[in-house]
DNA sequence: GTAGCATCTGAAGAATCCTTCAGTTTTGGA
DNA sequence: TCCAAAACTGAAGGATTCTTCAGATGCTAC
């Protein structure tokens, strides 16, 4: 809510080998205390004996609870962000129905290559920093598919950066339903079929 | 996570008419404890403070604070349910485009009239029950959608249950982003105008 | 091999929180 | 008016949690 931007910065840099091990042992810990007992019951303890390790190390390297979630959740954002970006690089010049089943292909595989991990941290980003965190990765996202439209041989946008925004935004609420609820591969890709369909016909409809 | 349905529920219907009136300043000092705070600061403290009234009232009604929660969050939920189901009633044999435009301005309608409930939830509904809650709910109204589907004259869907799923929480994103941010009366307009597109062109193109 | 920095340990203080319950106040009907 | 049931009160027990810090241990460069 308030600006709590610096205290949910890291605290430290890992200098040696074993300390960016305690990093990632620490990163994952908290995805599997997170899907185990879910948000309120992940607590520092549980989280440091998960990972094998004590309470103070963890506050080695982050100021507070709230900032080791934050840097969970950014990493997990960030990869999605960057696999969304190469995405729109590989489809410049594509037609729009290429691009939709790049982006669909691509939202999917980022979002549920760790279906898991996606799982988990849906209850973080709607907590705290977390919603700001989650709307800043968006707008890089945004901002990627909105050049990537502007590359289009056989459409030109009007509002290129709307017509993004509801693009992307439209695809987070059917995939995450995936996510909820467990699916099984063959209804996901029939749903990854639907949204091509969805995204195509968006596209298509609504050039100038 | 675990089975905590009968623990959710509430402790025992108001009799005389003071008693409602406590349930309802309860809600209310929820949703405000909730948009002030955050669910992790919303304890049963404040909110009987906010509500103005003693802990123990809470504890007369709700067996505990995560019944509450669900309590409120269900009141919403079935409220959207109920607007949703209306719209489909008063929508049936209307041609697919009449439907789309029916369903946005419907959803949007009654996600955005308590715009800060809305938002206050979103975090009560990723956690504990939140998740089955929702997800129950949900079905409730993709059930409406795929029945008002049938009944459209110009089209007929291979999966109908699927389609309603899809144009379903294809609205759900980019409707939260108008909730996350704060958006104008002006953007919201555009914006609706954009979602009628998004799911006309799609149950356009998706009929059989 | 050893000095010195990097890491790790984990008990303990301080702060909340949830929930209960014995007792008080209010209400509505007889 | 009066009383039994309905509501409400709020201090206190019991349980967690977050975070710190003084000391132990591991690593590496010299």
């Amino acid at each position: 809510m308030t600006a709590l931007a610096t205290p949910l910065r890291p605290r430290k840099q890992p200098v040696q080998a074993r300390s960016a091990a305690t990093i990632e042992a620490l990163h994952t810990a908290v995805i599997q205390v997170l899907t185990r007992e879910g948000l309120s019951r992940c607590t520092t303890t549980r989280i440091a004996e998960r990972a094998g390790m004590s309470v103070g190390s963890v506050y080695q390297y982050y100021p507070n609870r709230d900032a080791l979630l934050a840097a969970v959740l950014e990493r997990h954002l960030s990869g999605i962000a960057d696999a969304m970006e190469r995405v729109c690089l590989d489809s410049r010049g594509l037609p729009v129905a290429r691009m939709a089943e790049a982006l669909v292909e691509g939202y999917m595989a980022a979002k549920l290559r760790d279906a898991g991990e996606s799982r988990a941290l849906y209850a973080v980003a709607g907590e705290r920093g977390g919603f700001e965190l989650a709307a800043r990765v968006y707008k890089r996202i945004e901002a990627a598919v909105t050049v990537l439209l502007a590359t289009a041989p056989d459409a030109r946008f009007e509002d290129p950066a709307m017509t993004a925004s509801i693009a992307l935004n439209a695809l987070v609420g059917p995939v995450r339903s995936i996510l909820d609820g467990q699916a099984t591969p063959a209804f996901e890709a029939r749903l990854q079929g639907q949204l091509v369909l969805l995204l195509t016909a968006y596209l298509e409809a609504g050039r100038a």
